[in-house]
DNA sequence: GACACGTGGAT
DNA sequence: TATCCAAGTGT
């Protein structure tokens, strides 16, 4: 249900941007995916942790260790009680391991500074650990139903191609897109985290990277970069990620190691994930040193206890 | 601003 | 098989 209750808007309201909100937010309302975070009973503990989840990590990989995850640990103070190791163990393969430590480390502070309670301001939400921009957006604007612009990659590219008529975003933010981000934001509150949510999911499922479908987008129309022909991406491609032999790769090789293990394993079951000696030993060494890994006397190590 | 930081499905 | 890509954060 889209109607609005506010005054209605001029019909020749100068700024076009209006006329995206609409559209967009009647298309979320019949197309919106039933994710497990959006049903009411999720709660803010339940948006936050699904935001940390999905941070670089897709809904169909986050989905089943969110449940275990909620069924587990249905408040922050159910998590801040076990050592951080339990975190870590319990996020799997999700990757990126240290958002696991963050969102323990995140549980306690809401444990000793919020009385147990998700935060609802976005600079306490920022102040959190694991908790940039775009997160503490995101919970405030869908946990809180709160006003903000919320950019992450989805909505940075629905607004390069609906708005500036560029196939892909720039590879940092720039503040020329939060300049945007906000001026296409709804004044009302309500409708701003209606539009936040909506602009997202238009992004997940129709804007996408490859294969847009602009047949079946709701703005398709009013699509700067679609009626510009859709020129293709100029300028410097998007530096990818190589992973093979890098020290990620070792990392979470030993990481899997220590995971898996119920007791405290000795350096020799570590050191047989990877022949290259150097590697080895500087990849354990970051694991130590970012406390994703304790090391204990007689060279052994376990996932953190403290 | 550039980099490091996991993992696995899709193309 | 090789790349690309997925709701970023911290240094």
């Amino acid at each position: 249900m889209t109607a609005t209750t506010s005054t209605p808007q001029a019909p020749d309201a100068p700024d076009a941007s209006h006329s995206l909100h609409a559209p967009v937010i009647a298309w979320f309302e019949s197309h919106a995916r039933d994710l497990p975070w959006r049903r009411p009973e999720a709660g803010p503990w339940g948006v936050m942790v699904s935001e940390f989840m999905l941070q670089q990590t897709p809904v169909s990989r986050v989905l089943p260790v969110y449940e275990q995850w909620l069924a587990r640990w249905p408040r922050p103070a159910d998590l801040a009680k076990e050592p951080p190791g339990e975190a870590v163990r319990a996020w799997g393969r999700l990757g990126y391991p240290r958002r696991a430590l963050r969102l323990h480390g995140a549980a306690v502070a809401i444990t000793e500074r919020h009385g147990g309670d998700v935060p609802r301001k976005h600079a306490q939400l920022l102040a959190l650990p694991g908790i940039g921009e775009y997160t503490a957006a995101a919970v405030a604007s869908f946990a809180y139903g709160q006003r903000h612009a919320v950019l992450d990659t989805n909505v940075r590219r629905v607004f390069a191609r609906a708005a500036t008529g560029v196939q892909y975003p720039p590879n940092a933010t720039t503040a020329a897109e939060r300049k945007l981000a906000r001026a296409l934001l709804p004044e009302d509150e309500e409708r701003a985290a209606r539009w936040a949510a909506a602009s997202m999911e238009l992004g997940a499922l129709v804007c996408t990277a490859k294969n847009e479908d602009c047949a079946r987008c709701p703005i398709a129309g009013q699509c700067t970069w679609r009626l510009a022909g859709k020129p293709a991406h100029e300028g410097p491609a998007r530096r990818g990620q190589t992973y093979a032999g890098t020290d990620r790769q070792v990392r979470g090789k030993l990481l899997a190691v220590l995971r898996e293990a119920v007791a405290p394993v000795p350096q020799a079951a570590l050191d047989r994930v990877w022949d290259e000696p150097v590697q080895r030993a500087r990849a354990l060494d970051g694991l130590v040193s970012d406390g994703l890994v304790e090391p204990l006397p007689g060279g052994l190590y376990r996932l953190p206890l403290s």
